[in-house]
DNA sequence: CATACAAATAACTGTTTGGTTCTGTAACTG
DNA sequence: CAGTTACAGAACCAAACAGTTATTTGTATG
């Protein structure tokens, strides 16, 4: 996938409550089951299904196997990618956002250090 | 706007390349009128208000005005919350990003040691 | 082998998106 | 004040989205 095509997919992907939800909770327990996934969500299961395929098609989660069940697994580089390109605004924010500010503006600073382009 | 619904607006408005170089080309020469904006882009002007319009109710641009001219700017704290949720998930890109997850380890060393939370 | 379970697929529906062209309007300019 | 510039708005269209229910597929298990 071309660069500005998988930003696509995965700002789409994280357009969405449902889906930034399924992100979250598979951040906070791990692999889990598709079954396991929608019970929260007041949504049939062929709906979350369906995103997850929005979130594997960006990337963002891979499916197992595990006899009938599908475990679904994060995968984290599209976040990165996408945190990436937003981290090139960091200079924009300035002032108005203390503390990332200041973290951000930090990691600048090292970057600089670190003598890495 | 509920956190929720604002975080829905700003990565639904980065999930579009067009959208997503207005946002660069503001960052990189400031203010621009909508023809100006317009021209490298095979769109049409309405196309591009239409753009605009997704980006200003993300919170993303403000308007002017000069004369007829409507200069668009940068408004850059809605990237700030993206790049805020996206940096929760900085612990899972691990290892395969090395230099942004280096830096984003050192951020997390930081933030840790400034005693902030 | 019949049944149950987990998940995917199909078919359908209403809404949103991203583009178009045509028209309207506010503000300058000769 | 007639014309031009800069933009917004309306009306239209095809494609994509987000959801539904009903059906199918694949994998145990009694």
């Amino acid at each position: 996938m071309i660069d500005a095509a998988r930003l696509d997919a995965t700002f789409h992907a994280l357009s969405d409550p449902t889906r930034r939800a399924i992100l979250a909770r598979l951040a906070a327990e791990g692999d889990i089951t598709v079954m396991d996934l929608a019970e929260p969500f007041e949504m049939s299961q062929p709906a979350i299904s369906k995103h997850l395929k929005v979130l594997e098609e960006a990337g963002l989660v891979s499916r197992g196997r595990d006899a009938q069940r599908r475990p679904v697994h994060l995968e984290a580089q599209p976040l990165a990618e996408a945190t990436g390109w937003l981290i090139e605004y960091r200079q924009y924010w300035a002032a108005q956002f203390g503390r990332l500010d200041d973290l951000l503006g930090e990691l600048q600073r090292l970057e600089a250090a670190s003598g890495k382009t």
